[in-house]
RNA sequence: GGGGGUGUAGCUCAGUUGGUUUAGAGCGCCUGCCUGUCACGCAGGAAGUCGCGAGUUCGAGUCUCGUCACUCCCGCCA
């Protein structure tokens, strides 16, 4: 007989019955009724429940063995009377009877406990992650994520991509989020860098004639953390391809991502292939940002022009002195009672809005202040809308057009929230397209890249000298989901002189490119196919899948939200001879206590 | 760096307008009883700097100020 165990805890039947068995596993719970003991035996499959009465020789060890302390037993398969089966799990129908008893490892009194779903305060449970870890829920979402992981590598191999690695000791890039700096003992005074992303790594598999690339890429950014942001690192799936358009690099993703959404959740509706796409400007007018929530089925919509000049003085005043109205259909809402609106109108205040007024249109009567502040004309322009009838009501936010439209997308989901028009159960993905290529920088007035500067923009060097810079639009693309943005992805630059060109514009001069970049851009001088490709955020995909509200559900072992490990005691200081090694000396300690 | 929320037993939480003696409950832990439970049951017990510091008050877990921790958000995330 095996040392440990002949099988799991989620394994026998009553098929079995008869056979002598041995099992190891946790005390997931004891249940002693002073003569006779019941033990739970938990493993990572299951649980098999274990028997033992006065008689037994181990009875008394039995009974004095803690939870989740760790036991291998010896004993029969039994079949329970009919009177004591337990259907809720598996193993109910049986149970083994103790011959032999060992204790592996037994546990102290635990600052989690592990066979219950209560709920400990995060810092207990990253201190103890193993303990937590080792409950069922824990156990399910990582459970989820190998799964996603697997099937993402079956999507990309199936399609002939090459899983490659890249380093993870590089340069600091530039541009973007701060990067985690590792100092280098060889070259005193000098760092690497743990990269964002593989960007430039890909790109150089390309040039080198790999021709379909992918990794589950781990990505290391110095940023503050969310919940849907853990601080520190994070991994995508990382794919780029040779001789692409933008559409291939769709379709080679459209399919590992439905699969991966089909097979995992139960009774959800996804998107399927081709997903939905959308222009970042037609995306920013009708859903107020480019990461759209597309279940929810209200549109935005721009009536402006039909509170200009209007009697309705507080619109028509700040029209005139240049801010926009936004509408926002609410379909359905006759029966709706005043204190509805007035909600709203009191949470737009509370996030620091003007507030959100709105006419109630009741058998196509439109009711309310504005109302009756408003011609007929103008009211019957308001159920010309898409998604109103005459018995809808419409809310409308005014200001100006670069701060409105982020507070109009919020409002939004807001609506449909209240209403309950966001359809649970579905996945609705899109791509966003054609996003800008620059954007003006508020504060400096200066021209920058709105994305990654490697994007090839559209119309190629004919348009980056002729057009205004803010109109040009680049081969740059998200992926949304639920109004999660997964990724971007671009279809590059390959062309020097296009490159070259593209930096300009951005204030940059060849000299600059050719320092920041020089790898890269040195390799575009010896053969560059045309390429793109994208990079989802793996832990955000499971988040989906998972339901899960909190990115730290699906990450095994992740950093608090000051970025410290409490289990691993992560960061930590070092000796003063490391620090030396290193040539490395602390200055400005900011004082703590 | 900034804003909101929370902080009471090992854990999750209750604690009224500032006033009932020794600040409670459930889980966990310890002791005893219990041969068919499966979140076993029953009886008993230990366990508290009410985050910390100051203030107001005859009196503070409760109010005020400061501070720290946790959490969510803004900034940040090409």
């Amino acid at each position: 007989m095996h040392l440990y165990r002949t099988h799991n805890c989620s394994e026998l039947r009553l098929t079995d019955k008869n056979k002598s068995v041995k099992l190891s596993g946790w005390v997931h719970r004891k249940r002693d009724h002073g003569n006779l003991l019941f033990i739970d035996l938990r493993d990572h499959y299951g649980i098999t429940q274990v028997v033992l009465d006065k008689k037994n020789k181990y009875f008394s060890t039995a009974e004095k063995t803690s939870s989740e302390s760790v036991i291998t037993v010896t004993g029969n398969v039994v079949p329970r009377s009919d009177e004591t089966l337990n259907k809720k799990i598996p193993t109910g129908e049986i149970e083994i009877s103790v011959d032999e008893y060992i204790t592996e490892s037994s546990s102290k009194p635990l600052p989690l406990e592990v066979n219950s779903d209560k709920d400990y305060g995060e810092d207990t449970r990253l201190k103890y992650r193993y303990l937590d870890l080792r409950r069922f829920k824990m156990q399910k979402n990582i459970l989820l994520r190998n799964k996603v992981i697997s099937l993402i590598r079956e999507g990309m191999n199936k399609q002939n991509f090459i899983e490659i690695q890249t380093p993870i000791l590089t340069a600091s890039s530039p541009e973007g989020a701060r990067d985690y700096l590792v100092p280098s003992r060889i070259n005193p005074g000098k760092f690497y860098a743990l990269p964002q992303a593989p960007q430039q790594f890909k790109q150089l598999l390309m040039i080198a004639g790999f021709d379909k690339y992918f990794q589950i890429a781990p990505c290391f950014r110095d940023e503050d953390s969310r919940a849907d942001r853990s601080p520190g690192e994070f991994y995508q799936l990382d794919y780029e391809m040779s001789f692409a358009t933008q559409e291939d690099v769709f379709n080679a993703l459209e399919p590992v991502l439905f699969d991966v959404f089909t097979k995992l959740t139960k009774n959800f509706h996804i998107s399927k292939p081709p997903f939905k796409r959308i222009s970042f400007d037609e995306c920013v007018t009708k859903y107020g940002n480019d990461k759209p929530d597309l279940r929810n089925p209200l549109i935005l919509s721009n009536v402006t022009d039909v509170f200009k000049n209007s009697s309705f003085k507080l619109f028509a005043d700040s029209i005139n002195k240049g801010s926009i109205v936004i509408a926002i259909p609410a379909p359905d809402t006759k029966d709706q009672p005043r204190t509805f609106f007035d909600k709203l109108n009191s949470w737009a205040k509370s996030e620091d809005q003007g507030g959100m007024g709105y006419v109630q249109f009741i058998n196509n009567e439109g009711k309310g202040p504005i109302a009756n502040n408003l011609d007929k004309d103008r009211l019957k322009k308001f159920l010309e809308i898409d998604g109103m009838n005459g018995n809808s009501s419409i809310f409308f936010l005014c200001g100006k057009a670069d701060e409105i439209m982020e507070f109009a997308a919020i409002a939004r989901m807001k609506i449909a929230n209240e209403l309950k028009l966001i359809k649970e159960n579905e996945f609705q993905f899109c791509w966003v397209i054609d996003y800008p290529m620059y954007q003006k920088n508020v504060e400096t007035n200066k021209i920058e890249f709105s994305h990654n500067p490697f994007s090839m923009p559209q119309g190629g060097l004919d348009e980056l000298k002729k057009k205004n810079p803010l109109d040009i639009k680049a081969f740059q693309y998200d992926i949304v989901c639920n109004g999660v943005e997964l990724s971007s992805g671009a279809i590059r630059n390959h062309k020097p002189e296009i490159m070259v060109k593209a930096f300009e514009i951005a204030g940059y001069t060849k000299k600059d490119l050719e320092k920041q970049f020089s790898g890269l851009l040195q390799a575009f001088n010896f053969g560059a196919p045309p390429h793109g490709g994208c990079a989802p955020g793996i832990d955000r995909i499971v988040m989906l899948v998972a339901g899960e509200p909190n990115i730290r559900e699906i990450i095994p072992f992740p950093f608090n939200q000051k970025a410290e490990d409490l289990m691993m005691n992560a960061p930590a200081e070092v000796d003063e001879g490391r620090l030396k090694e290193l040539s490395l000396k602390i200055s400005d300690l900011k004082k703590k206590d």
